[in-house]
RNA sequence: GCGAGAUUAGUAUAAUGGUAGUACAUUUGCUUCCCAAGCAAGGGGCACGAGUUCGAUUCUCGUAUCUCGCACCA
């Protein structure tokens, strides 16, 4: 466990800059958030650094981007139509709530009432739209309910324009929807949220040995991430848990402030989804090895990251409450390639003009350098100290008369508070 | 979705059926000011809607959101 909370993280993340409730001037939008300056760029250093490792840097990995509204018969062939969709029904006595194909509906297994229990009511997890102006059982589509299918859909297209050896992998992020019964805790549970999904081809005889790969490529993810060890748990989900597809689950769980819950899954898919596919779009999803007449329909290995569930993690990893001089001290203690904000740039004085002058050329060759660099020559010097502190930007650097001398700066380090001296040309 | 509780400034919190206070943050100015220093001045708030009342931030009802429990989480 951790002893971070919950609430003091949300306070700062809104306070700062990351994350604000979704249509926060209205009151909100239960199970939706907005990013903020800050915010949005940790989650795109997130989602960058996922791309660059399982993508750019891989031989055997195809990016792709599918479209969020798709064919209906995509959720019909997938099992979502029928299995998202769950019939409920209530008890008018105790007012419990039950799925009605899992109970005897004559008696009530709460309250032993019996002709209590009403009409089902369906209700479906995914957000149902209409799509074109008629408003009509074909033009029924849904905002995707996890990104996955997006991939599956693909795979032929990719298969076609550049026929990869096995084993291979397609990747994607992209917006995934989900009209949760009740989102909660943060950014944890929300009814929109963002995946980074690879649906990793491999031989039928051949998944073991891929799936204990990306058990390893998973663990190296949370290092990079900067999530601590002990804090990451693997989980080997029983036959009884798994989704309907599933021949082996591994779920990586996290030490949030809310107990330990998933923050990844890794599954093996079988042929599922491309079975589906074959069986039902009359196209063949059959793979045939190169110079042989071994035909077969890929099975499927998926690592399947929530974008939020990172960010979370991330930001708890990193939440720091110290003292110094008797004060609280609190500091985000990102890793360097995730912060949103690399480098601050300030006078020590503002009301020297040429402190601030010399300290705005300085940000200015930073800025061209790093991009997220940022000025700050507000209140005194230990305030922008501790406010980059609560944003977790790594380095402050601090113009002041003797860099007017002879061209050093002091550079401030935000886990060891400790200031060196170098000279501009070394930073610049 | 059910049950309970909550919602006061950017954040954290007081009080009140009769002009809403504090801390931090924030803005401006002064100070050769390196770890939330000091001084001075300023801006900003009762979630939304209806009702009761001479008057409602306060009482009542509804809605939204949040928290906790239940349920849900292919």
């Amino acid at each position: 466990m951790t002893d971070v909370k919950l609430d003091d993280i949300v306070s700062l993340a809104k306070r700062r800059g990351f994350i604000y409730p979704g249509s926060d001037v209205y009151g909100g939008l239960s199970g939706t958030w907005d990013y903020g300056p800050l915010g949005v760029q940790l989650k795109r250093n997130i989602m960058n650094l996922w791309w660059t490792m399982f993508v750019d840097e891989r031989d055997d990995m195809y990016g792709v981007d599918a479209a969020i509204l798709m064919n209906q018969k995509v959720w019909q062939a997938s099992g979502h139509v029928d299995t998202f969709t769950d019939p409920l029904v209530e008890c008018s006595n105790c007012k419990g709530r039950f799925r009605a194909d899992k109970i005897d509906t004559s008696k009530c297994p709460t309250c032993g009432k019996t002709g209590t229990i009403g009409e089902a009511k369906q209700f479906n997890m995914m957000f149902q739209t209409n799509v074109g102006p008629v408003a009509d059982e074909k033009s029924v589509s849904y905002l995707r309910p996890e990104t996955a299918q997006g991939i599956f859909t693909n795979y032929k297209n990719v298969v076609d324009s550049f026929y990869p050896d096995l084993p291979f992998g397609i990747a994607q992020q992209g917006k995934a929807f989900r009209n949760e019964i009740s989102p909660r805790d943060f950014i944890f549970r929300s009814r929109e949220f963002e995946q980074m999904e690879i649906e990793y081809f491999v031989h039928p005889e051949k998944w073991e040995e891929a799936f204990e790969h990306w058990v390893g490529q998973c663990k190296e993810w949370f290092t990079v991430l900067g999530l601590p060890e002990d804090m990451v748990h693997e989980l080997e989900v029983p036959a009884s848990d798994r989704a309907h597809y599933s021949k082996r689950t591994i779920d990586f769980e996290f030490d949030y402030p809310i107990g330990r819950e998933e923050l990844m899954g890794l599954a093996y898919r079988t042929d599922f989804d491309l079975k589906n596919i074959h069986d039902n779009s009359g196209k063949s999803m059959e793979y045939t090895i190169k110079g042989t007449n071994d035909k077969f329909i890929p099975h499927v290995i998926e690592p399947s990251f929530g974008v939020e569930r990172a960010l979370m993690a991330v930001l708890v990893s990193a939440y720091t409450e110290d003292e110094q001089n008797g004060e609280k001290r609190i500091y985000l203690k990102l890793p360097e390639h995730l912060a949103p904000v690399k480098f601050c740039v300030s006078p020590l004085l503002k009301n020297k003009p040429e402190l601030v002058e010399k300290a705005r050329e300085v940000y200015k060759a930073m800025k061209a350098k790093h991009g997220n660099v940022m000025w700050d020559d507000n209140g005194n010097i230990g305030k922008r100290y501790r406010r980059q502190d609560e944003i977790g930007t790594p380095k402050c650097i601090v113009i002041d008369f003797q860099t007017l001398e002879d061209d050093t700066v002091t550079v401030r380090d935000r886990d060891t508070t400790e200031q060196t001296r170098v000279t501009s040309a070394e930073i610049v």
